[in-house]
RNA sequence: GCACCCGUAGCUCAACUGGAUAGAGUGCAGGCCUCCGAAGCCUGAGGUUGUGGGUUCGACUCCCGCCGGGUGCACCA
């Protein structure tokens, strides 16, 4: 039994024996002590001194007098003010650490086949351009969390809603059919373009080019602004390219189906390096449609209203929000609708979901709170198992990416960078000893795309972050490679020992060290770290965690001698207690989906 | 203008959800490779947690007011 667990109930049971307080166990909560003191988990006791009519101090002597006299895994305890910091013992650790040292996956939980049901979707790109830093960060936090949810024991389904209609993506069919002559990513003499979507990006870029000459044209011959941009010729073009999308026009279908299959060869390769992966892809040109049938029904319900204008609207504003379109005067529907049916589409499809996941930016957080409000209104009770996964811009030090300025940092660039920086560092470091270049290069891409990885991934999702392009991405101290380093280490040790032909047996005929105990309580901690990623929707939690385990096990490793232990029975447990590290680094990294060497 | 979010060492981030003397990395100053891999380890300096109040045994954390920054306010997605 965990001794948290063992604490609290014998806690509860003496509280109520001291000072007849009844107190459930599952309230009584007891923390990490903190370096500076004796012990290994603190109860504060400030909340009991009302019943106690005692000082603190003397209060927290009492509940530790009672603890240790009625548990053989309390050793001792000591008091600091209202503090009661107890002191685990050495045999509770070590048997601990015994149990699960050949127990490869002691830190997950099994995938329950009918227990929860959860569906991520991430990544949702648009197809007319090419992925930047702030999809990585999108792409990155879903994957991770996926995995994490995964570990925790949930049927995770990751999905994504590719954006592949719509106005802005006429755009760039529009400007390659004017100005394209023919060009693919087959035939391209630009090798940027050679990658599909880089090529459509291309000429959605010229599209907006053109659309800003005509636009500026209008406005010099005394157009006002907004007319100006209704009435640029380009701009009515592309309107009727959509329209004739919409009717199905064949000539318009082709050009989509093959644009579109360039963009999602491109993505597909972006993918692979990024090692994301779907479950289930939807696509919009399929659900864009559905929702209409959710507003007639709300209008029965009259929980929608429609205008005089033959609009459908929904008045929120005594939840303290606005009023919000639901279908235009032409009865076409907007995003919203769009959203609303997918989200019922989606939970009629498999009505054992239980949770639903948008992973999708900080911007869109009122138009997530109003869905969910709608879903609510409408009486579904799923409403609230919807989550919007907010997350935090990237900025730049000059502020927010900006496509006009040029500003926009690229997702296959920043990859191919941050590869060419682990390979660059490699070389300098003198750590030549690859003589296969093909491993070396697999090498590169696992140091590379940890520290990109880790980099976006430790930060706390909610919060905004900062990517400076000038300085690249660290690749010491707090960082994927400090970590990825800390397992070739152990790796190293392990293959000049005999633990990789089995298991090394040892007994506990020592009194483990500091450094050794504070490993077995890492590792121990993990299973309820994983919980809480997962509560929590944050991979960062593990990034920290697994930070920490690498930077204690150096700290071991930097005054612990393994292989060069006399006593064989301590070697064998601090192999094992290495190997062990190094398994729950590997997979910590992997939920993190980032990839360790064997050697670097 | 209204709504929401965010201000923590020079810089980039933590802080177990209200607990002890707010921790790491980087940068800076110094030290450690005849010893299991120095992408590592150790030491030092660096803070009135934007600011003023309030709540209480206790506040980076909760409430209110200011100051500064961001995002949203489409019959776009």
């Amino acid at each position: 039994m965990l001794i948290e667990e063992l604490l609290s109930q014998e806690l509860s049971k003496g509280l109520f024996a001291l000072y007849k307080l009844d107190v459930p166990p599952v309230q009584l909560v007891f923390q990490k002590t903190k370096k500076e003191f004796e012990g290994d988990l603190t109860l504060v006791v400030f909340p009991f001194v009302k019943a106690s009519r005692k000082a603190p101090e003397e209060t927290a002597l009492e509940i530790g007098t009672y603890l240790a006299g009625h548990l053989t895994e309390v050793s001792t305890f000591n008091a600091v003010k209202g503090f009661l910091n107890i002191v685990v013992s050495t045999d509770y650790w070590l048997t601990y650490f015994k149990g699960v040292e050949k127990q490869k996956d002691y830190a997950i939980r099994p995938v329950n086949e009918t227990g929860d049901k959860v569906m991520v979707e991430y990544s949702s790109p648009n197809t007319n351009k090419p992925l930047h830093l702030g999809h990585i960060r999108n792409n990155l936090l879903g994957f991770s969390i996926a995995e994490i949810l995964k570990a925790g024991g949930k049927q995770v389904v990751k999905a994504t809603l590719v954006n592949d209609r719509g106005i802005h993506i006429c755009k760039s069919m529009l400007a390659w059919k004017k100005w394209g002559a023919g060009e693919t990513p087959d035939n391209t003499s630009d090798t940027a373009c050679r990658k599909g979507d880089h090529l459509v990006g291309k000429y959605y870029v010229l599209f907006d080019k053109e659309f800003k000459v005509q636009s500026s044209k209008l406005l010099e011959q005394g157009m006002s602004k907004e007319d100006a941009e209704k009435k640029a010729p380009i701009i009515l073009e592309v309107q009727e390219m959509l329209r004739k999308w919409e009717e199905g026009d064949p000539e318009v279908r082709t050009l989509w189906t093959l644009m579109n299959g360039w963009v999602y060869k491109g993505f597909e390769s972006t993918y692979r390096t990024l090692g994301v992966d779907f479950d289930k892809t939807y696509y919009e040109s399929e659900t864009y449609l559905l929702g209409k049938k959710i507003i007639e029904q709300g209008l029965r319900k009259y929980v929608f209203e429609k205008k005089a204008d033959h609009s459908v609207r929904i008045d929120l504003t005594a939840d303290g929000l606005d009023e919000k379109v639901l279908l235009r005067p032409d009865g076409t529907s907007v995003y919203m609708t769009q959203d609303l049916g997918t989200a019922v589409q989606r939970f009629s499809e498999s009505p054992d979901l239980n949770r639903l996941i948008y992973v999708v930016g900080s911007e869109q957080d009122y138009h997530f709170k109003v869905l969910f409000l709608i879903l609510k209104k409408l009486g579904y009770k799923w409403a609230e198992d919807c989550f919007h996964l907010s997350y935090g811009m990237v900025e730049l030090p000059e502020g927010r990416m900006k496509s006009r300025e040029g500003t926009v940092v690229d997702a296959d660039d920043l990859i191919k960078e941050m590869i060419d920086t682990a390979r660059e560092m490699t070389l300098e470091l003198g750590k030549t000893e690859f003589s296969d270049p093909a491993e070396a290069e697999e090498l590169y891409r696992k140091i590379g795309l940890g520290a990109l990885k880790y980099f976006m991934l430790k930060v706390d999702p909610k919060k905004k972050m900062l990517f400076n392009p000038k300085e690249s991405i660290d690749l010491q101290g707090n960082t994927g490679p400090f970590i990825q380093y800390a397992y070739t280490r152990i790796r190293s040790i392990l293959r000049k020992s005999e633990l990789a032909d089995g298991y090394l047996s040892w007994t506990a005929d020592f009194i483990p060290e500091q450094k050794e105990k504070e490993l077995i309580k890492l590792i121990y901690s993990f299973p309820a770290v994983i919980q809480e990623a997962g509560n929590s929707f944050n991979p960062g939690t593990i990034a920290n965690f697994v930070y920490e385990l690498a930077r204690e096990y150096n700290h071991f490793y930097q005054d612990c001698p393994i292989l060069k232990q006399e006593s064989v029975s301590r070697r064998n447990f601090r192999l094992s207690l290495s190997a062990k590290t190094a398994e729950v680094i590997s997979f910590s990294m992997k939920l993190l989906g980032i990839e360790v060497p064997e050697r670097m």
